[in-house]
DNA sequence: CTGTTAGCGCATTCAG
DNA sequence: CTGAATGCGCTAACAG
């Protein structure tokens, strides 16, 4: 319609080669009265660049999550890359389809907060080039670099946080299966039970299944125990929920009955009354790692392989008033 | 390297015609020696069919939103679609941007919560035949069929569960963009209150921008004011937190200084002391047949042409604790 | 039952 | 400054 062949459309199209005003503006007029839209489908396949990008998340439905995914977007989308969001659900089973699924479309990039298990279809995406960041989760092998937080630092001040109030009975609550997210919490608050030379007690260790049925069972065990502790740590927002929703059955109050931290803000916990003393984690600052080390491997791809390291940042606890001085 | 030809591979990979046993065998062993993935893009480009299709809300840092993309990414995955999420953050430039976007990549369906600015380019995907489906708002224009919550209804419902009580002066919280769920929710109210001959007053109805700081301030003043409500409606979260947080800074509690209703339900305010009585949305059946309606679409493309009608489902009071009768 | 071939819509050489 | 021709990796006729 404009006379000109498609090449010159292309290079129009992509600033790639110098035409001539006259000729680009009959190129763009036709454009615009054909309606035109070139087709990112055939660019992708001549290319070898899909511009977009997958994120992996246990559940969308998990506000940290739901922030996480959000964080990504953000920072994508003023790059012109679509976003793909795949939940597994936990499952291992659905990780490996969308991975595959991932492949197969040929993503430049994925984000992950893998599953627990192990999971070889991960190292095909280094074997194609794509680069892999880890969030959030450490996977059991490594195939590329992880953005997390310092579980273990922040398990260890909550638990001294509580220990410099008095407790000595000091009870954690943490999800089943046992990711590295879990694993550096409980570890954390070993070591600080340790480092104060206070006896690590197995029945005050719960650990449950992520889900809030069998999280409220749990809660109601150990609030009914005879010699309950004085203190509890809930280690994500399920256990929190659990808690509190056990602690209203059984009609005790914070901080008087117990003393209670809980992982992950948000609006809700600090207009509780009391409000609650929460861990902040730095989600934010988790996704533009991320990203930033995202981008760079997309950038360089085939170049230099130089590994990037992992990388681990501090969370915050936000005191609030639901713990006591005993 | 299983000496056949490329059309024996493909009719092998979709099961589109008699293959014998043994050569399908070689061509499947040489698919896993080569560690061959067909290309989505690739097959994109000759079938025109894309299997992703794209969710498009105003943030999924809103729990109400975030459950509709867990909820259609529920749904659609099993079926081997991808599901590609857009965040509009309420900017209809950003939404614009998205739109053109999701049209370059030609994807196969599209479901949007849309922003409340008229958006041309969702005329073109009707001309390019892909199905387009409304959900939770309603357009402007009408480019394709509407899910969403019956809010009139709930809003009257809301508000006569007040009146009931005894409350004459109930005040109602609503944000800016004027939403058709806004539009909805205060034209129940107005019913509501016309219905029993109450006076409507229009320093009841409180506008605010939707941002936790604005909210905070209108409800400052609302609390403050010489006579103040008896009853506040919170027609969404963020107006919910406003309240709460300016209750919390008054020392106003609930139900005693005020009664409260708010909207959307979630774990949290069922734990708050008193519980919270709030508004329940289905959210599950609105992705249900919000998908239900796409998928149907997009099955018979440009086949007849009929047109699907809108569908507005009832919500749900779930009645707690936060209302006393006076 | 299988192979040959054309074409999907672009980007990209290579000529001119 | 522009055009012709090739190929990206598939599917779908059509032939055999």
């Amino acid at each position: 319609m404009a006379g000109v062949s498609t090449a010159t459309v292309s290079h129009i199209l992509n600033n790639s080669r110098p035409v001539l005003p006259k000729t680009r503006q009959r190129v763009l007029r036709a454009i615009e009265r054909l309606n035109y839209r070139p087709s990112a489908i055939a660019r992708s396949l001549t290319t070898n660049i899909t511009r977009s990008v997958a994120v992996m998340v246990a559940d969308l439905t998990n506000p940290f999550f739901a922030a996480i995914v959000r964080g990504i977007e953000d920072r994508i989308e003023p790059h012109g890359y679509n976003l793909i969001v795949c939940n597994t659900d936990e499952q291992a089973a659905r990780e490996a389809r969308y991975l595959e699924m991932l492949l197969t479309r040929r993503v430049d990039g994925l984000i992950i907060a893998p599953t627990g298990e192990t999971q070889p279809l991960l190292g095909e995406f280094a074997h194609h080039q794509i680069p892999l960041v880890f969030i959030d989760r450490k996977p059991p092998e490594s195939y590329g670099p992880v953005i997390a937080v310092d579980n273990f630092s922040i398990g260890r001040k909550a638990t001294e946080y509580l220990i410099r109030l008095g407790h000595q009975r000091i009870a954690i609550l943490a999800r089943k299966p046992m990711l590295s997210t879990v694993l550096g919490r409980l570890g954390g608050y070993r070591q600080a039970l340790a480092n104060h030379h206070l006896p690590i007690d197995d029945s005050l260790i719960c650990i449950t299944e992520h889900d809030l049925d069998a999280v409220a069972v749990s809660a109601r065990r150990l609030l009914a125990s005879p010699n309950r502790p004085s203190a509890i740590i809930a280690t994500n927002q399920i256990m929190t929920v659990g808690v509190l929703q056990a602690m209203q059955e059984q009609k005790l109050k914070y901080p008087d009955d117990i003393s209670l931290v809980c992982f992950d803000d948000n609006p809700w916990v600090a207009l509780f009354d009391p409000p609650l003393t929460a861990v902040r984690q730095p989600i934010t600052q988790l996704c533009d790692v991320a990203i930033d080390t995202l981008q760079q491997a997309m950038k360089r791809k085939s170049e230099k392989v130089s590994p990037t390291p992992d990388l681990f940042l501090q969370a915050e606890l936000i005191e609030r008033a639901s713990c006591k001085s005993i």
